[in-house]
DNA sequence: TTAAATACTGCAACCGGTTGCAAATTATAA
DNA sequence: TTATAATTTGCAACCGGTTGCAGTATTTAA
């Protein structure tokens, strides 16, 4: 059923169906109705193909993701989704994996489906080739960038102060009596450096010293707990513990745990993410909230607005806020 | 830069650099060598919606998820999405969220989106809403529903055999030497009245006694564990428990830990879904494998032949498995 | 009652591709 | 060398909408 089949039924042009369907200029108010009623009994279903090629405008927003099985960037995916939704605008999401290979596909097929904006989510994109892409793709179209930065003219970068949040973690341990602060992850990302950073800014301001120790994925997926022990043998002044993230810190509880280690007495553990897993370990776990909805929602709500040729701050910021449980003394 | 400027350019026709670009039919070689020369030279990118329209076919499949958030279904459209983009289509996922409505309104952006097909991922699609929307707006075009059912014509459903996987359960606590089995759920899903007919089913066949509990969705967000403790203490004499899903055996756990109840020895876990939340428990978790990689790539593979008109069977199962770790005697 | 202004409506071109058909070119056979 | 077949290529219509412009109908003002 197109519009040329309703325009004869209703014994109109097709024009005036399309003027109809889109409130448009003026229409009589009587044939508005004749036209209407025709369209709600054949229960028209407009083409949206056939207008994205007419108006230029595919109002489908293409959403990359690191990874979809990760629950820290569909997290973020979410609430896009759903803002944009709301706004008129369906998503695309497209997970574009590891490889640049792949990244560079992602993006090529998000601009030949012709959509009118990108949200990019993580810091994993925060690479050459993609910047590259971007330029010969996409070098008209507004881009939101969640959680990493690229210097491109289109892009608008959004990210979460997690250095910040890091050095006020490290500030907080010391408030509640905790000395030695060792920093753990697993993952060498671009946000993994930045949590780095703001942990070494604030251990350097309060003139601690700084523990390092990085597990190999292999050993995370393993579930090898030897290296942790290792490092707290040959370092047995350590008495707390920032992880990268939550799952790790949930898998040092349990390791911990297992070696009779006192949490919080003997040491001190905090998160990153607040995800479900600060509620499901013994103690439950303080963690740094990443603010990641409320990425979202202003990646979403920035993107309209870039939509709407309203202004938008190239660079915006926001701050993770520290949830507290049980796991510190 | 459309067809038209490269046909200028390399003095053919438009025609001409459709076919090179279609690699259709006798295109002579010099000719072809001349535009894709061109082709190249501007980097040359496809108007897809130009070309969907033209072709009747959008290489689009919709992919319709109830959470996005909740991991048990973006495992399955990773893998569905996986597939589908490595056969080169291109996935459009919505979150169809919980209210009819939004659904209704999901299925209707795909449909007007002109999407060649759509995979439904969830249970909670199994209604009548869905049923007659999708009677409305995709009468002709093939749906696969994976983990659900929907007696439409062009409906096809794959299903995990939820049920045998519990039954199988009960058998294997059984084999472990456990008697009374509780089996308790908190989502009044399709899924879950699946698993408890399964399980009741086992204990029927073991001549044991059924001991169903239903936590509230309330009560486990506030993680409230006096509803278990106060079952227990009513009925002493449960020594395993199949929880509906992992998130729930984990807090299980969590909850007989702080209560001094000794896991497996007193108590048997048996959760379900085979997720990462096994691994970090201590004792680490007995699950069900719902086998939901399979699940989304089958599917994929499954809407790809009937896209291919190859024929594909209405209904198709497939059965979970039980991985077994330390929370079983 | 008539001229000018305003409200409606339709024609036709356009968006950027694809494709059947016929024309033009080249190859093959007689 | 010529008739015939096969290969290449372009024309023009089509996919299903939108929209500027012009023409017609209806108001409003004079």
């Amino acid at each position: 059923m197109t519009i040329y089949e309703i325009a004869e039924k209703a014994d109109v042009s097709a024009s005036t169906v399309s003027r109809v369907i889109n409130n448009k200029s003026s229409v009589n108010k009587k044939t508005r109705n004749k036209v209407q009623k025709v369209l709600d009994e054949y229960n028209f279903s407009l083409n949206e193909t056939a207008r994205s090629l007419s108006t230029n405008q595919s109002k489908m927003i293409g959403i990359l993701v690191a990874d979809i099985r990760n629950s820290h960037y569909t997290d973020i995916a979410y609430e896009t989704e759903t803002n944009l939704l709301e706004n008129g605008y369906c998503s695309i999401i497209i997970n574009a994996g590891n490889t640049a290979e792949r990244m560079r596909e992602s993006i090529e097929i998000l601009s030949k489906r012709q959509v009118d904006g990108a949200i990019i989510i993580g810091s994993i994109f925060q690479n050459k080739v993609v910047e590259k892409t971007l330029k010969k793709n996409f070098n008209d179209r507004p881009i939101i960038f969640l959680n990493g930065s690229l210097p491109n003219k289109n892009v608008y970068n959004l990210v979460v102060a997690e250095d910040e949040g890091v050095k006020e973690s490290v500030y907080l341990l010391k408030e509640h009596g905790y000395k030695h602060i060792l920093f753990m992850s697993w993952m060498e990302t671009a946000s993994n450096t930045l949590k780095i950073k703001g942990y070494k800014e604030g251990i350097s301001n309060l003139g601690y010293t700084t523990y390092l120790l990085n597990i190999t994925e292999k050993e995370i997926k393993t579930h090898n707990s030897d290296v942790l022990i290792n490092y707290l043998k040959l370092n047995p002044q350590i008495d707390a513990i920032i992880s990268s993230d939550d799952l790790l810190a949930t898998l040092t509880i349990k390791c911990l745990t297992e070696n009779n280690i006192n949490i919080p007495n003997e040491i001190g553990i905090i998160g990153i993410n607040n995800s479900e897993y600060c509620y499901i370990t013994t103690p439950s776990l303080t963690s740094l909230d990443n603010k990641q909805s409320e990425l979202g929602q202003l990646g979403a709500q920035s993107l309209i607005n870039l939509l709407n040729n309203k202004s938008v701050s190239k660079k915006i910021q926001i701050f993770p806020e520290i949830i507290e449980r049980e796991s510190l003394r």
